[in-house]
DNA sequence: TACAAAACAGAATATACGTTCTAATATTTA
DNA sequence: TAAATATTAGAACGTATATTCTGTTTTGTA
């Protein structure tokens, strides 16, 4: 095997010796264990190669090298690193994972519908019952959140100077979703925890203006309410995310998104007011992307006037 | 369109007119009306197209035309014959069929997608499109997610006497969630959120037998990743939720829990952690209920051997 | 900082591919 | 049967491919 790069062949054999990989589920874990060893570029095709194997499996060298933004070059080293004589012979590995998944695809489909059946205790009926469950959840949602209310919710983000986020108990994951994300697009997002018993003090601090994000299911959080009708009169707008017409956040909120909240089921889902939260923060920066645009572009043709 | 030969395409737009055949489906219509109208070669070919998608999806025209014990340019001229421009342009529909087969919500995206042609910047699109997502998501959650792993991930936490759980960042709602719902199950659940700096103290107090649920994606948490191994020199077992075969949690992991994270995507969504996180609650839920019946049973049949 | 090693980008190359073309063959029609 | 037409085989062509090679950049180390 000539070539002007180290065998890494060698540290592999170390652990997987002589015998090469010919099924997939090998190469994965192959990879796994050559990952950590590997170079930034090459790591960059690895975790690609997991995630999108169909690709890997179909593309050419260079259709595969412009999807991952590298040269084609490295797509042919990642195939030496791997022990492969070439790109081809590894690609052959990928194309034999896509039939074989293909040809089984029904025989698993009715397994699933007979574990289904009988069990439905068993961790798989579970698995398989809560996401049925989960999308019906996001069908609904889809269904019952009017645009109007999202409009209204992201351009009041977009334009508040300071974003404070409120939850508790069942609804606090949506609230450290939404600060993680909007503190992504580089808002000024404040998770309002509660720590130390600090929440009166922190509430203080809200501006005319300003956004507070309240996300509350039955049973309702006293402090979450409290705290919204707190923020309304300190001039803040109060964007609501809870169920149904019946919930006590509405009278304080400026814009409420509401999720019908299955109750008879035991187990409630974050999974509905997860996506609305998500489908917030992706909307608000298409929202700040485009208002950055606007205002360059009226830059520019103030730019070309005053020439 | 030059050629010497006659163009069949017109005998078969007088059936099919103009469109283009882009699904599988819609090829083997094509395939089947064209048939009676081929020459001998032709429909040997077309037999072999419909017996063997999978080879005609992945093969060159010269190992098929091998296979077909054909020219290879008979491949070109039956790809002529229903009306593709050459041989590639029919390929693309067979692979498109593999790629459909193998992943079940891959035609559920597609169609969603085209559906959502317009306006994807408005709320309404963005709500559409990543509802779309999440279904897929979850769909691939319920396909990859093995019942094996889960079962051992129950076992661990309704036998554990603490749990731990731990994520940071864009994980942190997954460990809330848990902390919350595991409490519910009144099992001694202990969040560990740093406040304050303590986590390190906070691990200190892990105990052989406890359970750590540690979740984090890329980039992962150093200190995610590093409590993880502490704990599991103190003698916990760790149950990772984590994105895929290279994450560094798996090492240290008496359980993992992959999910494939596709990273191409811009904004990546929880809807399928959390959607998993519950039914690690709920099996957990039934698993417990289950354990006291069948303790309950027995003091009864020992009440009654007694008697 | 200076040196050495590795990794990289991008051009160069040989190969294999899809496609087209032409002569030869088979089939149909009068 | 003879002429006309459709079909095929196989070579020839241009293109796109996988792969290798070289100069440069980056990274790690003394």
């Amino acid at each position: 095997m000539p070539g002007q790069y180290p065998d890494q062949r060698l540290k592999i054999d170390g652990l997987k010796v002589m015998d090469s990989v010919t099924t997939y589920e090998e190469l994965k874990d192959l990879i796994a264990q050559a990952y950590p060893g590997m170079s930034k570029q090459l790591q960059r095709i690895a975790r690609f190669a997991l995630e999108q194997p169909n690709e890997l499996a179909l593309g050419t060298v260079a259709s595969l090298a412009t999807a991952t933004e590298v040269q084609p070059s490295a797509m042919i080293r990642f195939a030496n690193a791997l022990s492969f004589s070439g790109f081809s012979e590894m690609q052959q590995v990928f194309r034999g994972n896509l039939l074989e998944r293909s040809d089984s695809y029904r025989e698993r489909i009715d397994q699933m519908r007979r574990k289904q059946t009988n069990g439905a205790r068993a961790p798989a009926g579970v698995l398989h019952q809560l996401v049925a469950e989960s999308v019906a959840e996001l069908g609904h949602l889809e269904e019952n959140i009017r645009q109007m209310d999202l409009k209204a919710a992201v351009s009041l983000i977009a334009a508040a100077p300071r974003i404070y986020v409120l939850a508790q108990r069942r609804a606090f994951p949506v609230a450290g979703y939404l600060a993680y994300a909007l503190s992504q697009l580089e808002l000024r997002t404040h998770l309002l925890d509660g720590t130390g018993g600090m929440l009166r003090e922190s509430l203080a601090s809200i501006a005319p203006g300003d956004v507070l994000i309240a996300a509350s299911f039955r049973h309702y959080s006293p402090e979450v309410i409290s705290a919204a009708v707190a923020a309304r009169k300190l001039g803040a707008s109060v964007i609501a995310i809870t169920d149904g017409p019946l919930s006590p956040l509405k009278t304080s909120a400026k814009v409420c998104l509401e999720l019908a909240d299955d109750s008879s089921k035991p187990f409630r889902s974050l999974v509905a007011p997860l996506c609305l939260a998500q489908v917030l923060v992706v909307s608000t920066g298409h929202q700040l992307a485009e208002q950055t645009a606007s205002k360059k572009a009226r830059s520019v043709s103030r730019q070309k006037v005053t020439k």
